[in-house]
DNA sequence: GTAGGGTTAG
């Protein structure tokens, strides 16, 4: 290992490291800890061969039903609904692989329930299903995003020990997970030791160090990073400049925002939405109302769709102008052009009209706004501008 | 087959 340069807080990295290290001189013993994982891993015989050929009916509808449920999606699963599936995994037999687990596990951890992946990783392990490259780098990401770095760091010791080599995706998980904590540096550290393992960074992984020096306010290091990215024919992306954009207009410098948009463009690289709203946003906050609806042109022009948050940003700022008219009409616009408007969207002109003591106009669009349903009277903040309206 | 990054509105 030809650096060195770690700081105290570092060690983790070095010790796994270490392992990494030790491990790849004896390439035997790590295949004698697969075959004698294989060997030992009470799920080994039951992944392949049902346990119970011919179990009860009740119990091939529950397999039948979980595997339904996984292909059919389950985005945005609620707790209690992945704890049921979970069960029903755990109960069917022949017991479901870990390919399916992993399923469950990605569409739970999406959901940001990071602490409900872990403890169903750990039931899946004490049900005697041993895991593999894909859960274990799950559960580095659920205790990097808990920022729970030494566990991270000690679920990649035991890949190690499993006889698994880390790829470009394990290293990025925990690379985020250093930068979420503001450790950088480490980050950057981390990066090396990839190159060192011949383990190629992609674009991800640079996006991931921009992104940290972005949340470090390190700008200038974040723009000369982008730009040896340049250099090194590594081609950014939206995704490079949106952490640019938006740290560039939460710190009061819409303008170089939009110096970036430029370069952007010149270089070929199409914005996204979100790019468009980062800038859009801070115009109508500067209160430069018509460069933002200059910008909004511009967006459909380039048949970039805007969406509830670009019409929200827009009639916010017609709020703040006293347009009061010109954000109803804007709100009116959207609905005609399929765009939903959701709490925030009411709240913004609902709490304006209040404030200007418009309250049949606030009325009307309350009343709109429970027509199109959903339980956005449950909205603390709209209930603050309703308090507002009766006081 | 499944795992990784990210920026936006009250």
């Amino acid at each position: 290992m030809k650096r060195c340069g770690f700081s105290a807080n570092a060690s983790t990295i070095k010790i796994v490291m270490d392992i990494f290290e030790e491990k790849k001189q004896t390439m035997l013993c790590r295949r004698l800890v697969l075959v004698s994982r294989i060997l030992s891993s009470p799920s080994g015989g039951t992944l392949t061969t049902p346990l119970l050929s011919g179990g009860s009916s009740d119990r091939k509808m529950s397999s039948s039903s979980y595997k339904e449920r996984l292909r059919s999606g389950i985005i945005g699963i609620k707790k209690d609904d992945a704890v049921t599936l979970f069960q029903s995994m755990i109960q069917s037999r022949p017991l479901p692989t870990v390919v399916d687990f992993s399923r469950l596990f990605s569409g739970i951890a999406r959901t940001k329930q990071y602490d409900l992946v872990l403890s169903l990783c750990n039931q899946m392990e004490l049900q005697g299903i041993a895991h593999n490259n894909y859960t274990l780098c799950i559960m580095i990401n659920c205790f990097c995003r808990r920022h729970n770095l030494g566990f991270a760091f000690s679920v990649m010791g035991k890949m190690f020990k499993l006889g698994y080599e880390p790829n470009t995706i394990t290293f990025s998980t925990l690379i985020n997970g250093l930068c979420l904590e503001g450790r950088v540096s480490e980050a950057v550290e981390l990066v090396d030791h990839m190159v060192d393992m011949k383990v190629i960074p992609n674009l991800i992984i640079l996006n991931t160090i921009v992104n940290g020096l972005c949340l470090q306010d390190r700008l200038s290091e974040a723009m000369s990073l982008i730009d040896r990215m340049l250099a090194n024919g590594c081609q950014p992306d939206a995704v490079t400049y949106g952490p640019v954009l938006n740290r560039m207009c939460k710190s009061g410098n819409t303008a170089s925002a939009l110096d970036l948009l430029g370069k952007m463009e010149l270089r070929k690289i199409k914005p996204q939405v979100v790019t468009y709203n980062i800038i859009i946003d801070s115009l109508c906050k500067d209160g430069s109302l018509e460069d933002a609806l200059c910008l909004f042109n511009e967006m459909e022009t380039k048949g970039i769709k805007a969406n509830v948050i670009t019409y929200t940003s827009l009639i916010g700022g017609f709020c703040s102008a006293g347009r009061w008219d010109d954000g109803a009409q804007l709100l009116r616009d959207m609905i005609t052009r399929g765009v939903t408007p959701n709490v925030v969207t009411f709240n913004a002109l609902i709490d304006s009209f209040v404030k200007e003591g418009q309250l049949t106009e606030a009325k009307k669009l309350y009343n709109e706004m429970i027509t199109r349903g959903t339980n956005m009277l449950l909205d603390g903040r709209m209930k603050k501008s309703f308090l507002d309206m009766l006081s």
